[in-house]
This record gives structure tokens, C-alpha cells and sequence, in this order.
DNA sequence: GCAAATATACTTACTAATAAGTAAAATTCA
DNA sequence: TGAATTTTACTTATTAGTAAGTATATTTGC
């Protein structure tokens, strides 16, 4: 694949994830790159068709993370240390999740982008429900709520406190996210 | 207050939260209202003027709520409840919450809208902080994190769970929201 | 091996639409 | 009347998107 093409991907995702999809233009990107708008254009005809190549992308590394920590042995509490990981590497680099960032512009994307991005969510969830549960069954994790609503509150959370900590800085992250673990521990 | 001045925030506050910040214009205001987008402009000189009058709004609102409760002499389970309501009912009319909305485009807004919004925040937050710790205190609440990881936790969770709620239906948004509360009986 | 054809990766130079914002005139209302 | 409100008629800037052209590789046919 093109370097000029990831490199737009990269561009785009981190455009995304700190100005919001609908603050950002292909010009910001070219100018960024030293090339013109068209260049882009080349690459990614439309901004919807740019927007669904990086939820793409992203549901693919995510995937692969998911992929690699089974091959590795990784145990519940494990893999979801890891997920968590992923935000707060996000906070330390100022970024907000994709999730985030789209979700309030979700009435505003391309059927497709939108399409994409349902399933992104799907597919996280679906991943953070079967740990949750199997975590409990092992006697891994321990909590009295239903699993779908556990995992919906462990996502929500970390989603919007990478906004909301982007915005006051009330408590450390690091802090809070282990929270979600000790909360967890049978 | 002008009838029309109302009618623009009330407006404005519902396509903030059903597009996103950078996603409406003063055309859309005007178009709704049957009115030329200058008498838009005659109310709020600028967008970050209207932004700003939006989220003080809000505020205001929040903190007239509060102030309702305690006369009433809401107690602090009855508090949360009444909070938590608030996304439900949101969540019923298809909206995000305002922190949840202009969050995501943070970096875009003007600096007054950004004081605003972080003042809100803050606000929410303390005022979250405090009914639990006290709530605690009275054997009314029962956790085990600190007080302001907690209240973190339930106030993104609430943000971003109607964000994913808005695009996957997974959980019963009632399921969710009284799962929180259910998690803090002691 | 080499010329012709074709694909790749752009640039130049636009267009059409929409955005925020403004100055001045017209209207409404008290 | 005079102040508040709203329209008319703009400007300026930016946006996504496109048509046409170009240099450089790469492939294909002979």
C-alpha cells in the first residue's frame, strides 16, 4: 500500500480524534503534507469515503489486538488491562477515542461511515460482554449487575472520561482507570 | 427575555446536540424559525456568542435543579435519581447531553465557549462528588472506589452511554441507567 | 531489447455551494 | 417619534469536489 495513503489515514484519524469529523478538511491534511487537496481527493474520492477507511482501519487493529492477545495466552483480567490501556495511552497523547469522537456526529456521516461505525461498537462490545462473562465465571472478575450493562458501563466510561478529562483535569486517569479494575476484583 | 432570543438558543441547543457544534450553521436556525439568518446574527453577533449562551443556559438550568431539590428536600439517593432522569429522558428524545457534544469538538470552540463548558463540568462534577460522599456517609450509597473515580465513572457513563445508545441498541437505556443506581445500594 | 501503451501519483486551476458575518435600509411596536 | 427588530443585499472565506494535464514508472507487444 501507498505511504501517501496511510499517511492520510494517520492524518485523518488524529484529525478526527482531537479537532471532530466535521471541523476538519481535506485541506488540513494537504497542507499538512506538503501536496494539494487534489492529492487526497486521488486517494480518498470523498470525505465519507476517507471517514469509512479509518473506522475500517480501526476495526481491523482491533481485531488483530484481539487476535494477538488470545495467541499469546492472555486471561480475561489481562485483556482488558490491555483494552484499557489503549485509552490511557490516548489521554497521555490528548486524543479522544474514534467511538468519541464520532459518536456525536453520527447524524451527520455517510450511511456507510455510519455503517462502519455500528459495527465497530458491535464488535467491542460483543468482545467486552464474552470477557466479562467468561472473566466471571472463572471467578476472574466479580460484579452484580447484568454483563451487557457492566460492559456498556466500563465502555461508556472510558469513552467519555477521555473527554471529559481532556477538558478538567479532576482526577488522575491512571487513577481512575485502575478504579475499573479494582472494581472488578472478586 | 425576546421570544425569538429563546426560540434561537432553544434551537441551537437541539441541533448542538442532535449534529454537533461544528455541524450546524445559522441557516439551520433561521430556516426553522422562518427568519433571515442576519436576525440570527442581530441576537448572537457571532456562533461562539450563541455557543457560549448555550452552555450558560444549561448551567443555570443544572443549577436551578439543584437548588429545586434541595428545597424539596430531595435526599441524596433521590437526588441521583432525579440526575440520572435527565438521560433518560434525553436519551428518549433521540439527543445527546452538551458535554457530550461540544466535548468531542472541544479544540474548535472559542476560548469563552471552552470556559463555559469546563465551568459546567466542574460544576456537575462537585456537585456529583459531594451527594455521593455524603451519601456514603448516611449508609444511603455503598462503593468501594474513591469518591471522585466514582463519580467520574457515573457521569461518563452516563454521557457516552447515550452516544453508543444513539447508534446500537444493546442495552435497554432504563436497564443501564438503573443499574447504576442498583450498583450503589448498599 | 526497445518502442508503444498504460498505470501511478500527483499538480494546476477551476466550480458550485455553503459558511460566518456585516452595513444599511425597511418595518414594527410602544 | 424613536428605539427595537428584521430584511435586503451583500462580502469574504472556506469547503468538497472535479476536469484536465504532466512527469515518472511499469507493463506489454514485437
Amino acid at each position: 500500500m501507498s505511504i501517501t495513503r496511510e499517511k492520510i489515514l494517520e492524518l485523518g484519524e488524529n484529525l478526527i480524534r482531537t479537532k471532530g469529523y466535521n471541523a476538519f478538511s481535506y485541506q488540513d491534511i494537504s497542507t499538512e503534507m506538503g501536496i494539494k487537496n487534489a492529492a487526497v481527493h486521488y486517494y480518498f474520492p470523498t470525505k465519507a469515503n476517507l471517514g469509512t477507511s479509518i473506522v475500517k482501519t480501526n476495526i481491523q487493529r482491533f481485531e488483530e489486538m484481539v487476535e494477538n492477545m488470545h495467541s499469546l495466552g492472555f486471561d480475561e483480567w489481562k485483556q482488558l488491562e490491555a483494552f484499557i490501556k489503549i485509552y490511557v495511552k490516548s489521554r497521555r497523547e490528548n486524543k479522544k477515542c474514534l467511538v468519541g469522537s464520532l459518536g456525536p456526529a453520527y447524524n451527520t456521516l455517510d450511511g456507510a461511515t455510519q455503517t462502519e461505525l455500528k459495527k465497530m461498537i458491535d464488535i467491542i462490545m460483543k468482545w467486552l460482554t464474552q470477557i466479562l462473562e467468561s472473566g466471571k465465571a472463572k471467578n476472574i472478575f466479580a460484579f452484580k449487575e447484568d454483563t451487557q450493562s457492566k460492559a456498556l458501563a466500563i465502555f461508556s466510561g472510558l469513552v467519555a472520561s477521555l473527554q471529559i478529562h481532556g477538558i478538567v483535569e479532576k482526577v488522575d486517569y491512571k487513577t481512575y482507570s485502575q478504579s475499573i479494575l479494582d472494581n472488578l476484583r472478586p
